[in-house]
DNA sequence: CCGTGGTTTGGACTTTGTCCAAAGTCGGAC
DNA sequence: GTCCGACTTTGGACAAAGTCCAAACCACGG
């Protein structure tokens, strides 16, 4: 099994563990996950109260910029976050249920063209997940 | 060469083409164009200054909903709107400039796997632009 | 010319995210 | 063990982006 967003975070250096983090880091672990700023702060204050939204915020973006979890701008309102970077794969918007569903990565190898230097690629479809279908 | 934006809603039946939505389909006119909606706020009213913000908005998102307009979710900031639905299209986010360009299809067909019915695929490339690169 | 229904308007409101100064906390130096 | 400095958290103010709504406006058919 792929290690869990709270191991890969005890392998950082230089860097507090906090219980604030560590309960991002908690309510982020699962499979097939991509929770809201606002739901991921409501579910960290169910289990340390004191816990602030600026808190949350920055927790995140450092999580982000550390490389150890992905944000997500799918549709123009709030951004999600997926702690599972590995392996790498896309996402389906189902149009009915409106749910974020993981798409397994078909190696769309991004065209080489124009002299312009591609980095990465995410793919959003939009469709119907399984249960919609 | 394709139709424009104000051409294709022209054909459409049924539908008033006020002053204010001709004007918001005049700003969005143009190649490699992805305007927020403030910037197309902005940019109508210089041409019908008592045009309203709530307008703007919801004449966007009747031409999102006609299938005449593409609506972008790039950087979870704000949406941005692509008028160019002909050909298909990709983008590119320049890491360095922060511009949208478009990238030519190259057809990356989604795998079909799973029983869940794709309809469409935005891919959003990061990476460098022409004039970064 | 009137009535009717689609359209626009301004402003209030909500959601999502950012910023900041003050307070708190942790770990190493001594 | 205590102190210090750096890192972290907090609450609240602020900002940006978008939504909602009642009233006013306007266009068109009858
Ligand atoms: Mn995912
Ligand atoms: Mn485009
Ligand atoms: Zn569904
Ligand atoms: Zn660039």
């Amino acid at each position: 099994m792929h290690p869990t967003l709270l191991e890969r975070l005890q392998q950082q250096r230089g860097y507090r563990l906090t219980a604030q983090r560590r309960v991002v880091a908690q309510v982020l672990e699962g499979e097939n996950l991509h929770l809201t700023a606002d739901e991921v702060l409501s579910q960290a204050e169910a289990m340390l109260p004191e816990i602030s939204r600026a808190t949350v915020y920055s927790t995140l973006q450092q999580f982000v910029d550390m490389g150890q979890l992905l944000e997500l701008s799918l549709d123009g309102r709030s951004r999600r976050y997926d702690p599972n970077i590995d392996p790498p794969h896309h996402h389906l918007i189902c149009t009915e249920c409106d749910g974020v569903f993981d798409v397994a990565h078909n190696v769309a190898a991004p065209d080489a063209g124009d002299g312009l230097e591609i980095e990465s690629a995410q793919i959003i479809y939009r469709g119907r997940c399984t249960d919609c279908a």
